[in-house]
DNA sequence: TGTAGGATGTTATATCATAACGTGTCAAGG
DNA sequence: CCTTGACACGTTATGATATAACATCCTACA
């Protein structure tokens, strides 16, 4: 359980240049970086690319190992600090149903994700989650709250898997890839 | 951290009559049970009782310390096994930002409820969700996923909270209470 | 009464996350 | 230069959350 290593989970349903997109990311992250005053340090660096290579959710344990593979600390607060650093600069999310954390495909601009989870596949897409945060926003606004950050993620079938595996839990090791 | 026994939390922001309100789910509960073929056992019922008396978001470790000091089994797969079933019936709700559990208001209604949780005096309100699952589910069919269950949380301030806590976080000790 | 399913209880372990502290690096100010 | 302060990194140790696997018991019902 809390396998974050089996599948081939893509962050898009539909398919596209891994290669360009990280590096489209990276370079995002790297003006970023320079323009806040932050540092981009090699371990950020690094578990930012891990995550862009992997293309999927993966848990700060996943991170750690790849990280300590390649010489740097094995302990999990290297992972962890790295992981909340890139979080609190917008470069990558936290999926708490899955325990794991994913690159954000779209850093810099202000964006509130919702995130789509495939249950059979266990691919994750962060959709526009404009319209969601603007709902829920109003909804507190309501009781008086005031929303400060918000987490949206939903369970279902992604495209590629809701043709082949209408099961009631995850049966499927499964394709993906399908969506226009 | 991961304090749940901190403060007293409730699970609305505006004051109202707990017995009542504790009494009406739970006789709304034994009549779904009823109807539905599962079976309210003594644990569940007393683990959905504790939920509801505690008003408030409990972590799982928290229900099995009342389970375990009221005669059943002390070990964690007691209230895990007990909160999972609730959850599936829908008379009880997992808050993953805070590893918790609380009583779900209103059992019965189908409802996709939005939880706000208040980061100074870690109060936790369950809003109607309607709008925002909704949207939610247009923004996934957008891109051919179906949502089967959401989860949606957003942190912030309660009205109570905000008046007197600006900061950058949780200081307050705070009263609550307050909103009309 | 016997048996099948499900609920409970237990042991043991897996998994996720952070506190606390020491060391190194680097840049600003003396 | 060289000190000092901020911050990142690394480590040890522990805490917190969650589940696998199996034994027991109860209950409905054939």
């Amino acid at each position: 359980m809390h396998d974050h290593s089996d599948g081939q989970a893509d962050l898009a349903f539909a398919p596209h240049d891994h290669a360009r997109c990280a590096g489209d990311v990276m370079a995002r992250a790297e003006a970023q970086m320079a323009a806040g005053g932050h540092r981009l340090t090699p371990v950020r660096r690094r578990t930012l690319q891990i995550l862009l290579e992997a293309h999927r959710a993966l848990g700060a344990y996943d991170v750690l190992e790849r990280l300590a593979a390649e010489g740097y600390g094995n302990q999990p607060p290297v992972a962890y600090r790295a992981l909340e650093f890139l979080e609190e600069q917008g470069l990558a999310h936290r999926i708490r149903r899955l325990n794991a954390f994913a690159a954000c495909m779209h850093p810099g601009e202000a964006h509130a994700p919702a995130f789509l989870i495939c249950r059979a596949c266990h691919a994750v897409a962060e959709a526009p989650g404009r319209a969601v945060a603007d709902a829920l926003a109003k909804a507190a606004r309501a009781v008086g709250f005031s929303v400060e950050r918000s987490t949206v993620e939903a369970m279902g079938l992604c495209p590629g898997c809701a043709g082949a595996a209408p099961d009631a839990d995850g049966a499927r090791i499964a394709p993906l890839r399908g969506l226009a």
